[in-house]
DNA sequence: CTCCATCACGTAAACGTTTAAACTGTTTCA
DNA sequence: TGAAACAGTTTAAACGTTTACGTGATGGAG
């Protein structure tokens, strides 16, 4: 039971719209009654009673958020870009996990339609017509991440996995490596699907010879498996990974099978989780600037909720290969090999 | 823009207080009329707004959940099975990063007032005490981590590393180790203090010979460096480290000096952070149990907000050795170290 | 037949803000 | 001097719920 508007407003011996106004800058105010308000303020350590205002305004400060799953490491740096950002502009960020699940992610959306969300960012890779239909009914601004539509209320960021994957080939190619193959993930993922085209595109076009190609899960051993598969075929000297986890499993499956990594193989993961860092050896992947996307996502937003009739944007954010310890020249490592025995 | 309870009522053609109390069952109602009310609601894809509701009863359906990073690999999985949790009781989670700076915890906490949530669970290491007292002063439910108080709207996780560092050590005694160094965290951190003093307490009682312990920074290369210096000393058979971002530097300066992990070293983590199973080798690892914190903490608000007379209490989760390949006999190692040559 | 419970529902007053509109002085200008 | 413009402030009506209280049926007991 704090204190209300109403409260301060006696104390400061004004009406409560003078309070209002003096909290929203919303109408020009005298210096002396601003700081009798504010002092007043102080006093009786009021704070808006944001449930109400939401109630006057008819929109709340609340931005919903939603991934597929927070554990997902792959989430918390956007997740946390998204809140500071929305923090500075005074305004708070629910971040709700869909768990893959269609039907709660339309549950969730029910929820922040209820909870009079301005905007939400659906940053999850799977996404229901129906859950887009229901915001933009109701003119929610939204962003949406590899969606590709945009619109009136809607936003779009488009991550330019090709960028990344030519990127690593050109690296792995500049190294030497002409017998390269890709272990990439389910193709029920537009993500998945984009990273593997982008490898048989641009493989195709550096003249490598005869690509080999295999989906696996996105998991660790997943990674492990679908490398197990590679092995026992024509070895590659190189495997560009469809994500980081799935480039652990070959870091592994690599190890236990006594190929030393980079010097019998080189391994080039995608993500540039923060475990990237610590493997052994450091793994040498394309980064995805998750900060960046969140800080895109809440951007997308702030501009269609600040200026209702702009229009739903296209929004790119690159990728960039960072260069670790998991990748080498082939001829070199077989020069250590000849110079070691 | 949407539907209203209004709208709902005339629809259904009763009065909006029968609707809300259809919607929340806070009296009976004829079959009848539920049904029609349910069925308007259908129609008019009405969802009750939840600033209106909050504003009436005086308390919001958000719940507060203050970390001091999220990116850190040890919050994720709370904060989902507390967002779990909360979901399934009809409310909601909002996670804030303190980014372990006392003042914007303090907004943070001011924003949580702001919004009217009946609780909010503290989760972060360091906790000012002027923010515990303005949620007890406003008899806010709170929950904090290894505080130690408990009142009257307060109650308490207590983490039972104590529990964790015998366990661990206990097996590395089994084992057959009898050297056994520690690297802890940075003794500002209270977590960081218990697990040295419980590793001091416990060689001491095992009688093991004069144990090291020196203090890092709970980061890779923090852990690293301090593994330096004790590797220049007397070497210990085994490491048991403070967290395991700690133990993986020391796998890393183990690799990099040529030691094979467990073989010639055993380290043991703490925390079972998601890529403990994946390193190499796998870590074996004191596992403290965040998904029932998670819970633990959800269930300790819910009950005194349930039960507003009902004073806070002390809970307690303990922690658990999970066993997986970086430490082994010490006796073994030297015997197939032997062998090999 | 009357009275009183009981049941099912409606009425209307909160809840704490925002904000259009009305109301005060002052200042400005013809 | 009077009107007009203006800055600063107040008044009061929303916003969409919840919930204490009131009311009109129905039915059984006396």
């Amino acid at each position: 039971m704090g204190a209300s508007i109403k409260d301060v407003a006696a104390r400061a011996g004004v009406s409560i719209a003078t309070v209002s106004h003096v909290l929203n800058g919303t109408r020009p105010t005298r210096q002396h009654t601003r700081d009798r308000v504010l002092y007043a303020i102080r006093e009786l350590g009021y704070a808006q009673n944001q449930s109400a205002r939401n109630l006057a305004r008819g929109r709340s400060t609340l931005l919903g958020l939603l991934v597929s799953d927070v554990r997902n490491p792959f989430f918390p740096d956007i997740t946390a870009a998204f809140q500071d950002q929305a923090l500075a502009h005074d305004m708070d960020a629910l971040v709700l996990n869909t768990n893959y699940d269609p039907q709660r992610t339309l549950n969730s959306v029910r929820r922040l339609m209820g909870l009079q969300v301005p905007g939400v960012a659906i940053l999850t890779s799977q996404i229901d017509p129906s859950v887009i239909d229901m915001l933009a009914e109701r003119r929610i601004a939204a962003v949406y991440l590899d969606l590709g539509k945009v619109s009136e209320s809607i936003s779009n960021i488009m991550l330019e996995y090709e960028d990344g994957i030519v990127k690593a080939l050109e690296y792995l190619t500049q190294l030497g490596h002409r017998r390269i193959a890709y272990i990439g993930g389910p193709m029920a993922l537009k993500s998945a699907q984009r990273r593997k085209r982008a490898f048989l595109d641009m493989t195709a076009r550096l003249g490598l010879e005869a690509a080999q190609a295999i989906d696996a899960d996105f998991t660790v051993t997943g990674g492990y498996f679908a490398c197990s598969k590679l092995l026992s075929g024509s070895m590659p000297t190189a495997i560009l990974a469809g994500n980081d986890l799935t480039a652990i499993g070959i870091l592994h499956r690599a190890y236990d099978g006594g190929l030393r990594v980079p010097d019998d193989l080189s391994v080039v993961g995608f993500d540039d989780i923060v475990f990237a860092e610590y493997t052994q050896p450091a793994l040498t992947t394309v980064s995805v600037p998750r900060t960046e996307i969140g800080k895109v996502a809440f951007q997308a937003l702030w501009a269609m909720m600040s200026d209702p009739n702009q229009a739903g944007r296209e929004f790119r954010v690159g990728t960039n290969l960072v260069i670790r310890q998991s990748a080498a020249s082939p001829i070199e490592a077989r020069y250590r090999e000849a110079s070691q025995e």
